[in-house]
DNA sequence: GTAGGGTTAG
């Protein structure tokens, strides 16, 4: 492509330009456009749309606006080049002001320009804008169009409205795998793990094509539900596949067998891969961090830093901090958090390694540093904080410090009744039942649960699913014989109900009765009935497991010689014998 | 000429 000391018209510029994009030939690129300013020559809107786009093809934004700026008509390209460029950089405010101009400038845009500027829509602000360019769409007959379909499902979808997602999905007159992978990933990251996966079979069985994006949306859903039979089967189904960008799966594949408790497995895939990104890395530090793993986290690190080709970022740090902290490993915990705030590997510590740090010195009994490293840290404390400081002052018994932590945060969230919770628990592990009484006054009327308790069980394939007092499922009154079967027993054992994890006003009969009715002691029992004894049983729950619960499956293990697993929000739960993993701090 | 979906975190 030689073009110095050549007298070039438009063809010749055009067909350059066109090869440079197809190449990525930045440098060629480039000096076409010098040549065209030497030589004085002006070109056409045409040649001019065909610099932007080279321009962001080749990730130079900023020469791609210079040029655009100075374009004295600009055509729906050329917009659309410059909207779908800024887009894809993460640009969503540029992207959103040049959609602006463009409409006021009288240009019409067309489906590429929606498709790239719905991209830009996403998040609870945004979207009130993307509802009026949805409109916009709806009146240039765009809805159906199967790219403009699929980024405003998403858009609806990454935005929290799924219904509204999954509305537009319906509507499409056509589905191909994107659409459909858009949609199951937006059940996905909303948590809706349930639904996801009966989309997911219910679009195979209508003979949906699958890529790794799909396998790798799924997978998320899968590491939620922690349903390892489902997991083993879009494993043999990727490998049979042969699918390009494995390592992405591969990541998926670590995260999800290390969510449904097969810890073996991650590591088995980690080793035989044969190029590892920083995710990957992170995903298997995350999983041992979540086993209470400590040691393993330590030395995998190691392994990471003494490498040279990956480099450890703010997620790896994450994992590590709550790793040591989960894992029993509290001063080298701290030793990694000073590191980074010397700038050993170039990642600074931001908010939540600040939280991790308060967990570790709760954790290790150092109440009164962790509350006075929240007042000193340059973030405001977030409620997260303050309820992770009052469970160390229940187990450390630190009243004190627990009142005014508790304070600050029933200020911050006094809807939020797990923090009553907490504060009950702290009073009735000190014996302060009048203050345990005070609690429930002091819990006003519009303090309600979050997120309804939820626990679940996979047997054989099937997920079985109980809610707190559960009265809906089939096998309803052989759990509930068994729990009370069970009670007598462990009751036998020493095992006294924690009536503070209760703070409904009611009487002490009552309150036993809602302990015993908690969704994770019902999946439990049933994991109990329905596999043979001695067998391991694995339970989940979509929240932190209550201290009552907690005790209950500890004289469970004991008295029924079982290894029971619990995962909760936040890690994974192994009790053998009695005795926690966890070391009884969560 | 310009376009849509994905993996790790707490």
């Amino acid at each position: 492509m030689a073009i110095q000391g050549l007298e070039i018209k438009f063809e010749g510029y055009d067909t350059i330009l066109n090869e440079c994009v197809n190449q990525k030939a930045i440098r060629e690129g480039q000096r076409v456009h010098s040549h065209m300013i030497k030589t004085h020559y002006h070109p056409p809107v045409y040649l001019r749309t065909r610099l932007v786009v080279f321009y962001t093809k080749c990730e130079c934004l900023g020469d791609a606006r210079k040029v655009f700026d100075k374009m004295p008509n600009r055509n729906v390209v050329s917009w659309t080049a410059m909207i779908s460029a800024c887009s894809q950089r993460g640009y969503a405010s540029e992207a959103l002001n040049l959609f602006r101009q463009m409409l006021r400038s009288g240009t019409e845009p067309n489906a590429f320009t929606f498709a790239s500027v719905l991209t830009s829509c996403k998040g609870a602000l945004q979207v009130e804008y993307g509802m009026q360019i949805h409109s916009l769409i709806v009146k240039s007959m765009f809805e159906s169009h199967i790219y403009v379909g699929s980024s405003l499902l998403d858009m609806y979808a990454k935005s929290g409205k799924i219904h509204e997602a999954r509305g537009v999905f319906e509507g499409l007159p056509e589905r191909d795998v994107v659409s459909c992978t858009a949609i199951i990933s937006g059940y996905a990251q909303m948590g809706l793990d349930e639904e996801a996966l009966e989309l997911f079979r219910r679009l195979q069985r209508e003979g949906m094509t699958c890529n790794y994006v799909t396998y790798a949306s799924v997978l998320t859903a899968l590491s939620g539900l922690a349903a390892v039979d489902h997991g083993k089967q879009v494993h043999n189904h990727v490998l049979r596949s042969e699918l390009p960008f494995y390592v992405v799966l591969q990541n998926s594949l670590i995260d999800m067998y290390s969510k449904c408790g097969n810890l073996s497995y991650s590591r088995r895939i980690f080793d035989n891969m044969s190029e590892r990104t920083v995710m990957s890395w992170n995903a298997m530090l995350v999983g041992y961090s979540k086993h209470g793993k400590g040691r393993e986290v330590v030395e995998l690190f190691k392994h990471l830093r003494d490498q040279n080709r990956v480099k450890p970022d703010t997620v790896t740090f994450l994992a590590v901090l709550s790793g040591c902290s989960h894992g029993g490993m509290e001063d080298r915990g701290l030793e990694f958090f000073d590191e980074m705030v010397s700038g050993k590997d170039g990642v600074e510590p931001e908010i939540e390694h600040y939280s991790c740090v308060v967990d570790i010195l709760g954790r290790s009994g150092k109440v009164e540093e962790a509350f006075e490293f929240i007042k000193q840290m340059p973030f405001e404390p977030t409620a997260a904080m303050w309820g992770s400081l009052l469970g160390a002052c229940r187990v450390h018994l630190n009243v004190d410090i627990g009142e005014l932590v508790a304070e600050r945060l029933i200020e911050m969230e006094p809807e939020n009744s797990g923090n009553y919770v907490l504060l009950s628990n702290l009073f009735a592990s000190m014996g302060r039942w009048e203050d345990v009484r005070n609690v429930r006054e002091l819990m006003n009327e519009k303090a309600v649960i979050k997120e309804p308790g939820r626990s679940w069980i996979e047997l054989n394939q099937t997920l079985h699913t109980f809610h707190a007092s559960d009265r809906t499922h089939p096998r309803k009154e052989e759990v509930f014989a068994k729990v009370k079967e069970l009670l007598e027993k462990i009751k036998q054992a020493a095992y006294t109900p924690d009536l503070s994890c209760v703070l409904h006003d009611v009487d002490e009969e009552q309150k036993e009765k809602i302990l015993l009715g908690h969704s994770e002691k019902l999946a439990l029992v049933f994991g109990l009935i329905d596999t043979p004894p001695g067998k391991p049983v694995q339970v989940m729950k979509n929240l932190r497991i209550c201290v009552d619960c907690h005790n209950f499956a500890k004289f469970v293990s004991k008295v029924y010689g079982r290894e029971v697993s619990l995962r909760d929000k936040n890690r994974f739960h192994h009790i053998i014998g009695g005795i926690c993993s966890c070391g009884d701090y969560w």
